[in-house]
DNA sequence: CTGAAAGCGCTTACAG
DNA sequence: CTGAAAGCGCTTACAG
């Protein structure tokens, strides 16, 4: 006897059958009609059933429906933050927000691994070696990861799952909703062109992963040959007088900002320096910011659809959990652009 | 076989009791240990099993342990609205990040109902008859719910749960972590007494639910006997200068409001008389802001320790899972006061 | 200390 | 069109 039907003996499909006068096979088909199943009901039996269900108030046991190999209907979410940041602005929400959304509209419930705690900061996929996604049909994993052994780890064990950002690992290949950084910063730097500029700099995060390949190549796109393009990757922090008049000898006019921070940096050197944007250089932001988003109103910059994103992870893992088959998919998010106040035309 | 072990079949107990030597039951032991076990387990066993499962990556199903009826480590989280609020300074939201911790601190996932649809405004537990929380060990309730048949079928089901905010049914006992309103208010009035007031108000919501009681009841507490108080349930849009009028002719010197609309409602009919709080009257406000805080920083409050009581909701729920013949479990959670402004000696 | 077996409530080939 | 039976992966009395 399981602990939750302590008080009263659940109703089962049996019940329903012998009340209907038919087998449980019969009952089965009726709750959960499918396309081409191996059993008919006819009318009559089909409406001994219904009202048997309704006599008896029968529901289906999802967990037993599960089980027996229907479908759970539930999509985990493996967040490598907390899902619910105490600090509400967070860059993360919106996807939540967004993959709701998507579930609600495709009737799936959300379960979320609170379980391994953030104890060293951040969370695992296989807490001490046990993996509790399996209770879902598949996962969408949100959040910075840098752990591509779990991520390798996951995908060996042929577990659905969709990522928001894209990842490469060795020996396999992942699904993901990723921010076209590509085709958003190429688009950037041809705005920069037609408004004259002819020599640009990307500063960016020492640590480069896909987004920051991503950025770069958009960068460097071939079809922007005739320009003069830097790239430099250096923290925020080291950002200093020096650095900016080498800035201005090799005559950079725009610098285009992977994060917030080298944005915000930069503006208070110069500032030291008496100089300002876009008066004395032009920037653009290559990110959304990670907080609010006000903060980041008057940057000329890159805007990436969150909500929209998360959404379409919702679908990307229903179409794999489907279609088991499938390849892994990856989806390349359009950004927007927004104009903003620091970039000038010359 | 199940849609999604088609790659590659599930690892399952007895592929891990056969690499070990022992059978199912062992590896069930080792992975459940529970107090009075049936079956025990030696140590070279257990060694043995433990470095199986390493070696074959085997995570127990989830499912097929609730189906044994295994406990799921799975707590629902059931809200009337939405889960993610666009609007993210939400009045559950906090509840929602003591929710997580309480749930990482006992080691639970947590499952959300997100496949009933929000169509209709608010979503059902019962979503066509059928009812989803059977995946998790218990649930908690969130928002605020009217819906007392949900909540009766529910109870009838003897499926654990916790409701945050008391509520009460006909012929059943729920488990509720709830606003300590009656105290927090008896409290207001005390201090308003020993600040010189001699006459108050309550004004508040027309519709009278267990919350509403609470503070009235508060209010009107024996040890107020020697104090003149008034009690109006009127909607904020139909306080008006007659209206207050009227409050002055009965000499009330400060009004306590159950919601930030009425006290802002009451405000402003004020000002459209010359008059202004706290120099004409004081007014208090029995009830957090719904949204933004800031918005309510400058009145004189109750204030709800949301986040703790979601941690609150989560071990009173396992404590119910964990002892299925317990009794509800109701606790008052002690509330706070603001100061804030709005309320001055006579 | 450990194994064999029943059972949780479903679904799905396989027979009729 | 419908039934009997196997099986999903566990847990838990019941025997040894």
């Amino acid at each position: 006897m399981t602990i939750r039907h302590r008080r009263s003996r659940r109703v089962t499909q049996s019940d329903v059958a012998a009340m209907a006068g038919v087998s449980t096979a019969v009952v089965s088909a009726v709750i959960s009609p499918k396309p081409n199943k191996t059993i008919r009901v006819g009318e009559d039996a089909e409406k001994r059933v219904r009202a048997a269900m309704v006599e008896l108030g029968y529901a289906p046991d999802v967990v037993a429906q599960s089980l027996a190999g229907g479908q759970r209907n539930i999509i985990g979410v493996f967040t490598y933050e907390a899902v619910f940041p105490s600090d509400r602005r967070n860059f993360f929400y919106p996807f939540l927000l967004g993959i709701e959304r998507g579930a609600m509209k495709l009737g799936q419930d959300l379960l979320l691994f609170t379980s391994s705690t953030l104890e060293k900061g951040r969370r695992s996929i296989f807490p001490k070696g046990t993996n509790r996604m399996g209770i879902a049909d598949g996962a969408i994993l949100l959040g910075a990861s840098q752990d591509k052994d779990d991520l390798k780890r996951l995908c060996d064990t042929g577990f659905p799952f969709v990522t928001i950002g894209r990842r490469e690992i060795e020996g396999g290949q992942i699904s993901w909703v990723a921010p076209d950084y590509e085709n958003a910063v190429s688009d950037v730097v041809a705005r920069c062109r037609t408004m004259g500029h002819r020599a640009m700099m990307l500063i960016g995060e020492e640590d480069v992963r896909e987004q920051n390949q991503d950025r770069e190549r958009g960068f460097v796109d071939r079809e922007h040959g005739d320009l003069n393009l830097f790239v430099d990757r250096i923290a925020p922090e080291r950002i200093n007088p020096a650095w900016i008049r080498a800035l201005f000898e090799n005559g950079v006019t725009v610098v285009l900002a992977e994060t917030f921070a080298h944005a915000v940096a930069l503006e208070r050197e110069l500032a030291a320096l008496g100089l300002s944007i876009p008066d004395d250089i032009s920037v653009v932001a290559l990110a959304a910011p990670l907080f609010d988003e006000a903060e980041g109103e008057r940057w000329t910059r890159i805007s990436i659809p969150r909500e929209e994103m998360g959404e379409r992870a919702v679908e990307t893992l229903i179409a794999i959990v489907r279609e088991p088959g499938k390849m892994p998919d990856n989806i390349m998010q359009p950004l927007g652009y927004v104009p903003g106040e620091t970039l000038k035309a010359i």
